[in-house]
RNA sequence: AGUCCCGUAGCUCAGUUGGUUAGAGCGCUACACUGAUAAUGUAGAGGUCCGCGGUUCAACUCCGCGCGGGACUACCA
């Protein structure tokens, strides 16, 4: 007779098969359709606030593994942070004006981007960052990130732009915006000067030339080496074309220079440099005549090489000696240093250079040539002049343009600054950083480091899609307009027009009738024309949307970004918070780290190892990338390949088996009616609720700590190993064989529902689809349940309420030692073809002392968990029995058990056979037959 | 070039203030089961803890010097 159909066998809609790239789709439909996020708003109204405010990714482009981690990071931690009762919500961001996607309309443009009205090319500009939005916005849903999507924030929002231009009036009427005339980094391509951020560093081959600059006072009380006639400073540079732009050579005020007899004439230079100089100029007759100090130099002058104008003879420290001649040519309009020493010896800020990197009349005899090609030409008249000593050329690091990856140029223009100085931004800027909590903590050194070193701020921008910088300063006398009357006039126009206001209307627009000049009386004015460095826009973020939104709160609880922010997002918000609040955005930041290949390297296109996130969607699904992005530690680099994807497809296999194997055997089990105290279960039942109190306080603090890839190991080991190769395995007998309604199949299915419940509430932020899925399916939920009674809207389970039992911990790690001995014996046994199925076995154990005593007395329980038919501890020495290493004295022996294997349960008993009605079966299962038996009739 | 971070099994991660034979899960190999079945169970093989020196009775752990990867800062006239 076949008693299969008398045993509760598992029973469950939830397939194996997970279908991920077809069921995810359906889901995120419904949760779409019932706005699954505005429900748990409602629900969470009055719970504690949590903010994570979102730093906006760049409005250009398909999103990449990079902004899919981080998205998908916040959601895991808005999640999780939800499911710990807090009111969690997210408005997803993005930032929408700047270069990049005016450089594309410009390309998309070509010819007409010449004479296409500012206006026009303002509204392309906002069409192009609409698109991707439109297409970010999609790709983000995909995984699963839930959040208001509906109402996200645009930088380029209108009442965003005039939240802009307010914040940035709050910086101007505080006195702290000034205008200076500066040396940045310049794009003669894109006509625009460029924050640091806004360069990279490529080789580049540029000039080497050594220039002589005749010195024209008598030098002769400095050293007696340098009285005779034709005595010269050597520079070195590699962009001859400063030279036109030349006010000064450094020396350092410490080192020892030489004079150096070259045939007739005589030469400066640093002693250290004279040998590797005359090497690489190809020199070998030449005598040092003298050394010296510089410090006499200071203030004395030489002669412009090839101009008609001096240069002075100035000292600064940065001088080294580790190339060059230790004589550096100085151009305080072309370089930073050279800037610093210019203002201390008051020379001119000279850069005679004009926005496409053409001379200017200020260049003499070179106005009108193009740089750097002009390179060439200068370096021919000098040696023309006699005065180039040698020519090569050098490969080194150049900056470059990071649009347009053109060289660009260190070039002083009047540009508006922030000033790190002023109401002393910087030093509240340092303090503020030390009450933020920095993860990981060198975070804090880092941005420390920057505030610290950083210029004041260049806000100006030379282009078009951006919000203006709201000067109107005087046209006669240059004097600037600071009234509240006026910012509010801009900020009525801005919140309704948005800031194409500012480029649409006249000065006269914005200005009270009849205004004039405080300063000279002038009742003329003009309209600044650059915009704001797009740092500006998202840095005001805390105020424009944390502030504004009637759901958020500044400053915010976290911000969480790629570490590459600190010199972004978390410095440009820091700056504008401090400047006009006193005080940082937020109270933590937390970094995370790259995402690079399987070997650490750095994905780029030309490589050709970019991972593209919708490729492992569509491979694996969402919920792989989610539980992915869980399993990685993402304080360092985070790798991803194909090996890493599928081996997380694999965790998740084992995850989604173990809860199917759980819902299978819960299908008859109503918690309300069958559930049995916890009093009341079976010492393994207790065990295994000691172990999932364990797992939950784990996971709950793993949340808690943002520390994701602690829940995924835990949850790993918990199903593999807890669950599915040990507890299921064993509670299998109770849950097939013993009667459906008997108490030793009811305890575990206690246990089962309990530890599945909150297994899904433990997984759900990370595996959001699973757990909603398993949970309709453990709740019988249909599909027109309200989503209310989803997984999302259940909280942590909380750990360990359960009490110690003394004792049971220990007993039963001394079981389980015992039980992973016996289960080597069984393999030996199978080897050896004395058994196959472990049922099929009686364990026989030799040992002596307490440990005997403690096996005895633990048997039942011991046979149990090792699911063999027979287990006893017998006398004497075993016959070829397998002999312990790990626990010291123990033999075990393995032979097949005795009396005859039960057709129902598969265990091997001597009572098989005693019921004549069912002869097959032992009498345990006899009992259970004719209970059914005499259900049927009755 | 400087500063910082990282380097433990094929992969993802643990590894307490230095203290027995360095762990887990997955993967891999073999076997078993066929009532979790495109599953499940069991066992096994995998490590120069990046390398070299040093401190110490004792170093994966502390120190120094390298190598590899990454980030940041500076680019140097």
């Amino acid at each position: 007779m076949d008693y299969r159909a008398t045993l509760n066998l598992p029973q469950t809609s939830f397939s194996m098969k997970a279908n991920l790239t077809q069921r995810e789709p359906v889901y995120l439909k419904r949760w779409e359709k019932e706005d699954l996020y505005a429900q748990l708003e409602e629900q969470a109204a009055g719970k504690p606030l949590y903010v994570l405010h979102d730093g906006p990714p760049y409005a250009n482009g398909h999103i990449h593994l990079g902004t899919a981690f981080n998205k998908i990071l916040k959601d895991v931690i808005l999640r999780s942070r939800r499911m710990a009762g807090f009111n969690a919500p997210y408005i997803p961001g993005w930032d929408c004006h700047g270069l990049p996607i005016e450089h594309n309309v410009d390309l998309e443009l070509g010819e007409k981007k010449k004479t296409i009205p500012k206006l026009s090319k303002r509204g392309a500009c906002r069409k192009y960052a609409e698109k991707w939005i439109k297409t970010q916005k999609a790709e983000f849903k995909r995984l699963g990130v839930l959040g208001d999507w509906d109402k996200p924030y645009l930088t380029m929002d209108y009442a965003y732009e005039a939240t802009i231009a307010r914040e940035f009036n709050r910086f101007l009427l505080s006195g702290s915006v000034i205008r200076n005339k500066k040396p940045v980094y310049w794009c003669a391509t894109c006509t625009t000067a460029l924050a640091e951020a806004e360069v990279e560093y490529h080789d580049h081959r540029s000039p080497s030339v050594y220039v002589k600059f005749p010195v024209v006072d008598d030098f002769s009380e400095i050293s007696p080496a340098l009285a005779a006639g034709d005595v010269s400073v050597v520079i070195w540079t590699t962009t001859p074309w400063t030279l036109p732009a030349n006010l000064a050579v450094a020396f350092h005020p410490d080192f020892v220079y030489a004079a150096v007899k070259v045939e007739d004439e005589t030469w400066i230079l640093a002693q250290d440099r004279v040998v590797p100089f005359m090497a690489e100029v190809g020199i070998d007759r030449y005598e040092i005549a003298g050394t010296f100090s510089a410090r006499g130099l200071e203030n004395r002058r030489c002669r412009h090489p090839f101009l008609d104008r001096d240069s002075l003879l100035v000292l600064a420290d940065y001088v080294t000696t580790e190339a060059g001649t230790g004589c550096v040519h100085t151009a305080p309009g072309h370089g930073a240093d050279d800037y610093q020493t210019g203002l201390r010896y008051g020379l001119d800020i000279f850069s005679p250079v004009d926005n496409e990197g053409v001379y200017t009349s200020e260049a003499g005899p070179y106005a009108g040539q193009q740089i750097p090609a002009v390179n060439k030409v200068i370096n021919q008249d000098m040696r023309n002049l006699g005065v180039l000593i040698h020519q090569s050329d050098i490969n080194h690091s150049y900056p470059h343009c990071w649009r347009c990856k053109k060289p660009v140029m260190y070039r002083a223009t009047p540009q508006w600054f922030i000033s790190m100085e002023i109401n002393d931004l910087r030093a509240k800027s340092l303090d503020n950083i030390k009450k933020v909590v920095w993860t990981p903590a060198w975070g804090m050194q880092r941005i420390y480091a920057m505030i610290e070193g950083r210029p004041d701020w260049c806000l100006s921008r030379q282009r078009s899609w951006g919000v203006p910088i709201t000067i109107i300063s005087c046209s006669d006398c240059g004097e600037i307009i600071k009234s509240e009357k006026l910012v509010q006039r801009i900020d009525e126009l801005f919140r309704q027009e948005g800031a194409d206001a500012w480029f649409r209307h006249g000065v006269e627009t914005f200005l009270e009738p009849g205004t004039t000049c405080g300063k000279c009386g002038s009742a003329s004015f003009t309209k600044e024309e650059d915009i704001l460095d797009v740092w500006f826009d998202s840095g005001v973020s805390h105020a424009a949307v944390c502030e504004q939104r009637e759901e958020l709160r500044s400053p915010a609880d976290l911000y969480l970004e790629g570490s590459d922010q600190h010199r972004g997002w978390f410095h440009s918000a820091l700056l504008t918070s401090v400047g006009t609040r006193g005080r940082a955005p937020y109270h933590g930041v937390l970094t995370h780290g790259y995402v690079v290949d399987g070997q650490g390297r750095k994905m780029s296109k030309s490589v050709g190892n970019v991972v593209a996130p919708g490729e492992v969607i569509e491979k694996f699904g969402a919920e792989i990338l989610r539980l992915w992005v869980a399993s990685e530690d993402y304080r360092d680099d985070v790798k991803v390949s194909d090996e890493i994807l599928r081996q997380v497809a694999d965790a998740y296999r084992k995850i989604r088996n173990t809860i199917r194997y759980m819902l299978g055997n819960l299908y008859d089990f109503d918690p309300a009616s069958d559930r049995v105290p916890r009093s009341d279960l079976p010492e393994l039942d207790r065990w295994a609720l000691g172990r999932y109190d364990e797992l939950v306080g784990r996971i709950v603090g793993a949340y808690e700590r943002f520390e994701f890839h602690s829940v995924y190991q835990a949850l790993n080991l918990f199903c593999g190993t807890t669950m599915s190769a040990f507890y299921l395995d064993i509670i299998k007998d109770r849950l097939y064989a013993s009667g459906a309604d008997s108490q030793p199949r009811r305890a575990a299915q206690t246990v089962l529902y309990e530890i599945l419940d909150g297994m899904l509430r433990l997984m759900s932020p990370i595996l959001c689809f699973t757990a909603a899925e398993a949970w309709e399916s453990l709740y019988a939920l249909s599909d027109s349940a309200p989503l209310t009674r989803s997984v999302f809207f259940a909280e942590f389970p909380s750990a360990g309420d359960g009490g110690e039992e003394s004792g049971l911990d220990e007993r039963w790690a001394r079981l389980i030692r015992l039980r992973s001995e016996i289960t080597k014996a069984l393999e030996i046994a199978r080897r050896d073809k004395i058994i196959g199925h472990p049922l099929e076995a009686e364990v026989q154990l030799q040992v002596g002392g307490e440990l005997a005593a403690f096996i005895e007395q633990e048997r039942q329980a011991l046979k149990e968990i090792s699911i063999v038919s027979a287990l006893q501890v017998v006398d004497g020495t075993l016959e070829g029995a397998f002999v312990s290493d790990e626990i010291e004295g123990l033999s075990i022996r393995v032979i097949q058990a005795p009396g005859s294997k039960c057709e129902r349960c598969w265990t091997r008993s001597k009572t098989v056979g005693e019921l004549r009605a069912h002869p097959e079966i032992c009498g345990r299962c006899a009992d259970v037959v004719a209970q059914m038996d005499a259900g049927q009739e009755g």
